[in-house]
RNA sequence: GGACAGGUGGCCGAGCGGUCAAUGGCAGCAGGCUGUAAACCUGCCGCUCCUUGCGAGCUACGGGGGUUCGAAUCCUCCCCUGUCCA
């Protein structure tokens, strides 16, 4: 990340524009306004609550436009608790999938809490974040001070919210227990007295059931803001794990760039949008350039590409990341940062076996018919421009001896490439 | 508690005694075209074996048992989901 614009000097109104931007929803801003004008003058931080699933510790970058806002907010100086719902994960956020999901041991919150803040601290500045688990209130709470809870909620309100009635209407089940969700987190904003809190925009209901019971608790009203959800690879889906349409932050820098060369053109502008900070009216002059003529949507995607992989991994990886895969992609050679195995043995093996067993294909049978496609190829030796010869026959063996005065020999099957020595001992 | 409807491959959804490893759509994978982009066209899309063949075997249609030469399809019990009535 890009380091931290300071605001001492910024006046409210900046503030309030550096906060907003890139917002979908802010509710409200003028309250906002009014909460940071009153920090401004007691020397209070404001505090600023997201919350997250403990199921899910694999952030990808449809998270981080949310944590990014988090971080913009520790910039001007506000505390940031980030909340790890350790109870409410129990419950499973309705607009999820339907699938229950096993009880968590305390071990296993508290491991996935250790590999949330790893990740997300390359973005957010340790030192200001504060790390909680809902489960320290919620799971103190008697069944009387539940009662005296749900009593400040209805059923009719509840089903006002839209992916509840349409799930009622359509016929499909809604538990009582995923009714109490957002109840459970409009609790959190209670406990924590948060004066801010972050979601997505499909977050909308259960934000705004937080302003609603914090003022049955005789609390101001947290500010509510609402973050666009990324879109994930294919352009269409959001972006998530389940669907697979995902870039992770953790993941290796090539694997990075190889998947974000892989978006359309259209949705390289959202990614421009939410993933980069560079401002709006920045972007909008990349985008015209590229109409222009001017600049390539090629070249503006591999920079788009280096620019987030450099925000997780670096600039000198970024950097390395593209020539990889312009050694790979654009010259069809092989690039430095191979897979690379070593034989268990050198004699003859079918290579449909091979291939299955390296993980080139799923199954020999799978294997076998990417033979039949056309999708695999070998390449002898280290050449610079190795020259790709295909192999179309199932019944083929690969005999390692054969090729053991080239060195190596290098496998294709699609994009996933497998080097291999054959000098033995 | 009562009356119905339904549970099929990653998802949606046909099939309703053999010709069903199961139509179709989506997703995915590969080939072509490109800027490995998108779009588009083509093929593939359970596993294993080999003599790679419109080959053989195995495992699959919520779970168990049964009827039949033969079941995803019929019977039975169980589990799960929805609708209506109380």
């Amino acid at each position: 990340m890009d380091g931290g614009r300071c605001c001492a000097n910024m006046t409210v109104k900046e503030q309030l524009a550096y906060l907003t931007k890139g917002a979908e929803e802010t509710i409200r801003a003028e309250d906002l306004y009014a909460k940071l004008e009153r920090a401004g003058k007691t020397g209070q931080p404001l505090r600023v609550k997201a919350g997250f699933d403990p199921t899910a510790p694999d952030i990808h970058l449809g998270h981080t436009v949310l944590i990014r806002k988090l971080k913009h907010f520790q910039d001007l100086g506000h505390t940031v608790i980030f909340l790890i719902g350790d109870f409410t994960g129990l419950i499973g956020d309705p607009s999820g999938r339907n699938v229950t999901r096993p009880p968590m041991t305390p071990e296993e919150i508290a491991a996935n809490a250790e590999t949330y803040k790893k990740q997300v601290f390359k973005i957010l500045d340790p030192k200001k974040t504060v790390v909680d688990f809902n489960n320290r209130w919620l799971g103190k709470l008697t069944s009387h001070e539940w009662m005296a809870l749900l009593s400040k909620y209805t059923v009719a309100r509840l089903l006002e919210r839209d992916d509840f009635s349409k799930r009622f209407k359509e016929g499909r089940p809604i538990t009582l227990l995923e009714l109490v969700y957002p109840l459970a987190m409009a609790y959190d904003s209670v406990a924590l007295k948060a004066d801010v809190e972050l979601g997505g925009t499909d977050q909308k209901f259960n934000l705004l059931a937080g302003r609603t019971i914090q003022q049955e608790y005789g609390q101001e009203p947290q500010v509510i803001m609402m973050m666009p959800i990324l879109e994930g690879l294919d352009g269409v889906q959001k972006m998530s794990k389940s669907l697979g349409n995902y870039v992770g932050i953790n993941e290796p820098p090539q694997e990075m760039f190889g998947k974000l060369m892989s978006i359309s053109d259209e949705l390289m502008w959202r990614y421009y949008e939410l993933l980069t900070d560079l401002s709006p009216s920045e972007v909008a002059g990349l985008k015209d350039s590229v109409s222009d003529g001017n600049a390539h949507p090629l070249e503006m995607k591999k920079d788009l590409a280096r620019r987030i992989i450099s925000d997780f991994h670096g600039a000198p990886e970024a950097g390395q990341a593209q020539k990889d895969w312009e050694t790979q992609f654009q010259k069809k050679s092989i690039p430095h940062e191979v897979r690379k195995e070593s034989l268990s043995h050198f004699l003859p093996v079918k290579l449909t076996t091979f291939l299955a067993t390296y993980g080139l294909a799923s199954s020999k049978t799978e294997a076998a018919r990417k033979m039949k496609e056309g999708a695999v190829s070998i390449a002898l030796g280290d050449a610079e421009t190795p020259s790709w010869e295909r192999i179309s026959d199932p019944a083929w063996e690969f005999d390692p001896a054969k090729y053991s005065c080239h060195g190596s020999v290098t496998f294709r099957v699609g994009r996933k490439l497998l080097k291999v020595s054959v000098k033995p001992g």
